[in-house]
DNA sequence: CTCGATCCCTGGACGC
DNA sequence: TGCGTCCAGGGATCGA
């Protein structure tokens, strides 16, 4: 489950890997996730990938103008674009070996100028791929909420603690704060000791800051340790992270908390799976039954 | 504004 | 072994 982290490790292998590299030609598979796979095909050839870029989850390839002979027409066809690419659930970007197999799912192929290829494989096509030209870039990233390595008290806490909906919606909310996933989320809350469920809105400032603070620590961690892979996240180069031997919340459902024993609950929060220590994270007032994740009638009180 | 429900999709886990 | 069912989750969308 690419999130901030795992995306930003991408991004710095495909910067090693294939920074300079000019696309040839494209060849697609199933297609129902990208924008408008005719303007793939049509206007990534000849274009050099001059930078891999992440903003929140999605990754962003800057490509130049279209080199030799094509003139930038009227309409913009030839001026510099780029690619941006959400990896969703299970979505890889990685290059190969020309000639070498495909990946079961590869729905991407870019053949580069070094003979490799850029693949891209996405087994439950969560992911989004799209062609964008300058103006439909800037339309894109308007809207995208603070990155939140970058964002100052003052922004978070304007963006938080003005909200009335759950705090754990708001950390995934992207147009609140751009990168944070269900894990990311959990595990900041577990650490900041505040229950998924407060409002935004009844955090102190003292509170947020704590989050926020917790949040960037975590986010910082995960990076150096390339991401967490639960399941399938691999690197560009194919590696795992190792982050998810860090967790402290997520995925830790009947385990003991690290801080006070208490076995770690779990409950469905903003539609998601949210993981917390009952004693550490206090459930917020008039809290009266969270649903559990078994069952649409199960339910459980606190 | 915020909520829950629904859909997208496949692989893995689990029950029988 | 094999089949059916549930479930994971980011994001878009829609009605309450």
């Amino acid at each position: 489950m690419p999130e901030l982290p795992e995306v930003e490790t991408v991004a710095r292998g495909l910067r090693q890997a294939i920074l300079g590299r000019r696309i040839l030609s494209v060849t697609l598979g199933k297609t129902d996730f990208i924008d408008d796979p005719a303007a793939l095909e049509q206007r990534l050839p000849g274009r050099q990938i001059e930078a891999v870029e992440r903003y929140g989850k999605f990754l962003l390839l800057r490509l130049s103008a279209v080199s030799g002979g094509t003139r930038v027409t009227a309409n913009g066809d030839g001026a510099p674009a780029s690619l941006l690419v959400h990896l969703g659930m299970t979505g890889q970007i990685a290059p190969s070996p020309t000639g070498q197999p495909l990946e079961k799912h590869t729905h991407v192929c870019l053949l580069l100028d070094d003979g490799r290829e850029l693949r891209y494989t996405d087994a439950r096509r969560f992911g989004r791929i799209a062609y964008l030209t300058r103006t439909s870039l800037a339309e894109e990233l308007m809207g995208f909420g603070a990155d939140p390595l970058e964002v100052s008290k003052e922004e978070f806490a304007s963006r938080i603690c003005v909200r009335r909906a759950r705090i754990k919606a708001l950390l995934l909310d992207q147009s609140t704060l751009r990168g944070v996933g269900n894990i990311y989320a959990d595990e900041s809350l577990w650490r900041a000791k505040i229950h998924p469920a407060r409002l935004g809105a009844n955090l102190s400032r003292k509170q947020a800051e704590k989050l926020r603070l917790a949040l960037q620590e975590i986010l910082r961690k995960a990076i150096a340790l390339r991401g967490s892979s639960i399941s399938d996240f691999l690197d560009a180069a194919g590696e795992p992270g190792e982050y998810q031997r860090h967790h402290r919340a997520y995925g830790r459902e009947g385990k003991k908390c690290y801080r006070c024993k208490t076995v770690i609950r779990r409950a469905i929060v903003a539609g998601r799976s949210s993981y917390f220590c009952p004693n550490c994270q206090p459930a917020p007032r008039g809290l009266g039954v969270l649903p559990l994740p078994l069952g649409r009638t199960a339910r459980k009180r606190y």
